[in-house]
DNA sequence: GCCTTGACGAGAA
DNA sequence: GTTCTCGCCAAGG
């Protein structure tokens, strides 16, 4: 593990449940702003589990190419967590979501 | 050392 | 919103 590695696991540790960061905010919160492409790289690289399923890409969508294993799951995950997404795109977050379904209830 | 690949990012048309 | 181009850094052949 690297001081790299080290700091990125910390990052997405950190990232609260029905919440997500893209690659470049977790490498710039870490302190490599121009690592954004070595982050999943340092996540695969982690011997502990973590929250990998809260990193997306910088446009909210998952990164793993449609129809894998790996991005059905993070999809699911996400899902588990609260997050809205559509077509494999996150739309909303928890918040978002109890405010949206406020909103519903009360204007229709 | 050179070229290619990768769970990426930002700007422009 | 989609598509193209360029920039970025590290690992492997």
């Amino acid at each position: 593990m690297n001081e790299f590695d080290k700091a990125i696991c910390l990052v997405v540790r950190n990232i609260p449940a029905g919440h997500v960061m893209s690659y470049g905010e977790v490498a710039r919160a870490a302190g490599f702003p121009r690592h954004a492409r070595l982050v999943a790289k340092a996540m695969t690289r982690a011997e502990m589990p973590l929250p990998w399923h809260r990193v997306v890409k910088s446009n909210r969508q998952i990164a793993f190419p449609k129809g894998s294993v790996a991005y059905r799951e993070q999809l699911a995950r996400l899902r588990e967590e609260g997050l809205v997404l559509r077509n494999g795109r996150v739309i909303g977050g928890s918040q978002d979501l109890d405010r949206l379904l406020w909103d519903m209830s009360n204007g229709g």
